[in-house]
DNA sequence: CACATTAGTGAACACTTGTACACACGGATA
DNA sequence: TATCCGTGTGTACAAGTGTTCACTAATGTG
């Protein structure tokens, strides 16, 4: 499985690596591959899985340090990308894993998002900072906000991991996007 | 380039096509590819040419057909998906694309995207419905509106063409997506 | 008409690919 | 101590791969 994310690091596209790539890569005979997974669908189900972890820590550590309300989503974004910085390889995997080849790592995916979207909407019913909305306009919200950080993402991993002006960038686009989507929830009633 | 983008439909992804392949499913020899192409990414650059085309077409229709404003965002929407319907495999190759194998491919969708946005910004411009807002402001507004409805691109490809309910889903959240998105860019000034 | 250009052909090349099979080693269990 | 069991090895095979080269048939231009 690392040796999968290292060649997807290196800009190999996951749906186009072969088994005998991988386990060369792995410095492992083409036959011990067989040993593990049963095909690179397989392989990818389990990176699938694996990535929920990563998930899961980026959340943990958003809730223990993000403190003060209004910094908030700043913080967030912060968070989100030092997080896509020390994992790229798996950010890489995750975001053509999207639009990939197997209908169930794309599945496997969404789901993660949607499960990192009903903990969003958690926090925040919990913080009381959404008191207005109902459940169902707070989910569509966080699902919103969930997609527009995924296709920062992509920006994100589109640039050098060195090229501090541009993901500093894409930092601040990142943040007023989500700024944006807040302000709307905060008059959504209005026109709702 | 039409096998190719046959392939893409049947669920393959471009990364992991062949030139022997798609010249295969052309009903056509191997070196025959040679003739048109230089290598895959050649190919693929070629479609993201033909899909700019598909793109100022979408945008056409929807300037000639959205005549009263208070409709605006729902029509825009319809006719985004109905032009993704009639054109699955080119919108399928787009998706793909952006987290793609070939960095030249990914930054000409992206570039799409851009030209895309800043059309619907002036058109938004001219219809004198953004008036409070800075250009830059607008700019990152349809940024953001570009996005949301290319991530509904990705919801909508996964559900197969003729599940009625699912793509009415997807319509109907879409919309409400990028309600949301004007009602804060509505309610800007106040925040900014 | 002669001619150049274009698109397609078929054979050939040296590799790479997925997968099968029998085998070998090392650590845990009984 | 003997026996599994998980992991890795080496060999083998049929099929597929990208790319080359010289050849041919159709097209439109002088």
């Amino acid at each position: 499985m690392t040796a999968a994310l290292t060649l997807v690091g290196k800009g190999r596209h996951f749906a186009s690596l072969g088994i005998r790539e991988v386990t060369r890569q792995a410095g492992v005979v083409p036959t011990s591959f067989y040993r593990h997974f049963r095909n690179m669908d397989d392989l990818g189900l389990q990176l699938v899985d694996e990535l929920g972890l990563v998930l899961r820590r980026m959340m943990r550590e958003a809730r223990a340090n993000v403190l003060q309300a209004d910094k908030l989503i700043e913080e967030s974004v912060a968070i989100f990308i030092s997080h896509a910085q020390a994992n790229r390889s798996f950010f890489l995997f995750m975001a053509q894993g999207l639009a990939g080849e197997s209908r169930a790592v794309q599945e496997g995916i969404r789901s993660e998002m949607r499960f990192f979207a009903s903990e969003l909407a958690n926090d925040l019913r919990r913080l009381r900072l959404v008191d207005h909305l109902t459940d169902q306009d707070l989910d569509m919200t966080c699902d919103l906000v969930v997609r527009s950080v995924a296709f920062s993402l992509t920006d994100l991993l589109g640039v050098s991991a060195d090229d501090d002006y541009q993901i500093e960038q894409i930092r601040k686009r990142t943040t007023r996007f989500l700024q944006l989507i807040f302000v709307g929830a905060a008059h959504w009633q209005s026109a709702g």
